[in-house]
RNA sequence: CGGGGUAUAGCUCAGCUUGGUAGAGCGCUCGCUUUGGGAGCGAGAGGUCGUCAGUUCGAGUCUGGCUACCCCGACCA
């Protein structure tokens, strides 16, 4: 490509609005320009660089195989009312009004198609395993897009599905996508750090998450300061400190006025919150079901540690949590800034009348408690489990913090690093075939739900990604593997000759298959050099007086500051040495 | 959806306090000179100052509404 044919062009400044480097340097070189909030073009530069990460996403998933195809963004209400997410995707989904009363919504993703897919085309285990995928549209009304290519409205995925007759089929698939995952980032030179995602309920569902560690980062995890052991906030595992005590002492009503929070108890009492046992309450509303006909929940967890939602919403079964008025609160017997279980009813099971009662694991590592008395002003001491209250169900809740001991290694502390999400790999189960009845036929000839997978990798945030990796100060430095081109010509100077030998190189490149991108403008040296250092292609190559007097033409990496004069019938090989 | 900020030429910004005929640098066009790290001189093109309303003889400037965009947070298969 001759760049002074090429469409658009290089700013010297970025956008006053672009703060994350990738996004600045993206705009500047003319890789990609903005339509909308999280809503952009790729301009030929950009498309390039796709094009080449997409072609390393379908030579890893063809390697493990996968089958490249296309689904479509346009999706009828009906299939999307099928699984449930018609309406649970509210908010985030775009919707289109038809003629007459079509109504349709834009792929925000595809499960719904595999799965409609799947019912017309699997039909027995001789059908299956399997493995889908294509690189397409995503829309998605994101409330707030940020960091230019990081969160979009409109963005590009690689997404695979995978089916399986069985959850043995699908445990033994999934560690091949894992890894054909780690050898896309690798690829791509981005150092992914893979997070587990397991979260313990909802079928045994368990995801991994690949994450680029980045302080402007929209995700965070849990890193371990001593053996790299990395997982969600939600499934980090941490030490539970502390210990029950030798003697359980009497349970003792006290005064506390005015100690309506933790730390004012504790100081009160004069212990440390460790020593306190702390009431939290949620509404929660089933998966499908209106908030009303949800149901009050009471949390019991340590003084010193807080609830983590999503751990909350898996030890009841699913659906959403919201934080309860004081009004349910009282309805249910306990008293805001006071409350504890005791004296309370507290239901045997989730279908048990009374109050149900959720306590964390926690609860087990100490004892001798303080703790509401459900009256204004009063708390107890000498409070014990399960001595002085019942709850309803033991679970996890606690949420992971930076600086608990690591449960892996038992040694090093817990560190929360923003991070941004790469790339998702889930096993999905039987979420999308059960509540669409998608069965094949066994060896038995019994039905059988079939277990899914899904994939997924954002090209345009892997491709900001790669900048936010590979860069200096003067632009961008591209991983060979993915650069628009593979060199960067120009010739430095006027003059026919120097001209007419810039061609002769383009031509001989490009008849020996490199990607060159020739910079035939005739602006002055400095212009080139810095569009050159801007725009990142790995290899430069630039000829001018100065270089033929020396013997040749100049040779420079994007990534080194080393400069090399190889002379002009050398050049291709060179070139072919420097870049394979 | 909460909090904060911004909106004037393609880009970066000044002008607003104190209302009076739209500015600079870069970029763009033409000419001449220049050519190894964002060249020089000269001549040009380009803006209903985000939008709607109000105050005023007069609004880029003052007031209010709206919209868009950016940042922090909530949310996020």
């Amino acid at each position: 490509m001759r760049l002074s044919q090429s469409f658009g062009k290089t700013l010297r400044n970025a956008p006053a609005d672009a703060e994350m480097i990738s996004h600045q340097l993206l705009i500047r070189a003319n890789f990609v320009r903005p339509l909308g909030a999280g809503i952009y073009t790729f301009m030929p530069l950009g498309f390039r660089v796709l094009t080449k990460i997409h072609r390393i996403m379908s030579e890893e998933m063809d390697a493990i195989g996968g089958q490249e195809m296309l689904m479509p963004n346009l999706h009828p209400a009906a299939i999307w009312e099928a699984t449930g997410r018609w309406e649970e995707w509210g908010n985030i989904m775009y919707r289109i009004q038809a003629g007459g009363s079509r109504e349709y919504g834009m792929s925000p993703t595809h499960e719904e198609v595999v799965v409609d897919l799947a019912t017309r085309e699997i039909e027995s285990y001789r059908d299956m395993p399997q493995v889908i995928y294509h690189v397409n549209k995503k829309y998605r009304d994101e409330a707030r897009p940020r960091g230019g290519m990081i969160r979009l409205r409109e963005f590009i995925m690689k997404d695979a599905y995978s089916l399986n007759l069985t959850e043995e089929g699908l445990d033994k698939f999934y560690p091949s996508m894992v890894q054909a995952y780690l050898n896309i980032f690798g690829r791509c030179g981005v150092p992914v750090i893979q997070v587990n995602a397991d979260v313990g309920a909802m079928g045994g569902k368990s995801s991994h998450e690949f994450v680029f560690p980045h302080e402007q980062g929209e995700d965070s995890f849990i890193e371990c300061d001593s053996c790299g052991y990395a997982a969600n906030v939600e499934a980090a595992l941490f030490v539970h400190q502390g210990d029950k005590p030798q003697e359980e002492t009497p349970l003792k009503k006290v005064a506390t006025p005015d100690c309506k929070t933790i730390q004012d108890v504790a100081d009160f009492i004069g212990v440390s919150t460790s020593q306190t046992l702390k009431a939290v309450f949620y509404w929660q509303t089933p998966a499908g079901k209106l908030e009303k006909d949800g149901r009050f929940v009471f949390v019991i967890i340590r003084g010193d540690l807080d609830v983590n939602e999503v751990k909350l919403i898996n030890a009841l079964g699913g659906g959403e949590v919201r934080a309860a008025s004081d009004g349910e609160i009282r309805a249910a017997g306990a008293e805001p800034g006071y409350a504890s279980p005791i004296g309370l009813q507290v239901a045997a099971d989730f279908q048990s009348d009374g109050v149900l009662v959720v306590a964390d694991e926690s609860l087990n590592f100490g004892g001798n408690y303080v703790f509401g008395a459900n009256d204004e002003g009063y708390h107890y001491t000498g409070a014990n489990y399960p001595r002085d209250f019942a709850v309803t169900l033991k679970a996890d809740l606690a949420e992971a913090q930076t600086g608990y001991i690591c449960g892996n290694c038992h040694e090093g502390t817990l560190v929360s690093r923003r991070a941004i999400e790469c790339g998702h790999c889930f096993k999905l189960g039987t979420r999308y075939s059960e509540p669409t009845n998608t069965t094949a036929l066994d060896p038995n000839g019994k039905p059988q739900l079939i277990y899914m997978g899904s994939y997924g990798i954002g090209l345009d945030r892997l491709m900001a990604v790669v900048v936010e990796a590979h860069h200096d100060k003067d632009g961008i430095i591209w991983p060979s593997s993915i650069a628009p081109y593979d060199v960067h010509l120009m010739h430095v100077g006027k003059g026919e000759e120097l001209e007419t030998i810039a061609q002769n190189i383009y031509q001989e490149l490009q008849a020996a298959g490199f990607e060159v991108l020739y910079d035939d403008r005739n602006v002055s040296p400095g212009v080139k050099f810095k569009d050159a250092d801007l725009i990142g292609i790995p290899l430069r190559v630039s000829v001018g007086k100065r270089s033929l007097e020396n013997g040749g033409a100049e040779v420079k990496r994007r990534s080194s500051s080393e400069r090399e004069i190889v002379p002009l019938e050398g050049l291709l090989d060179h070139v072919k040495s420097s870049t394979s």
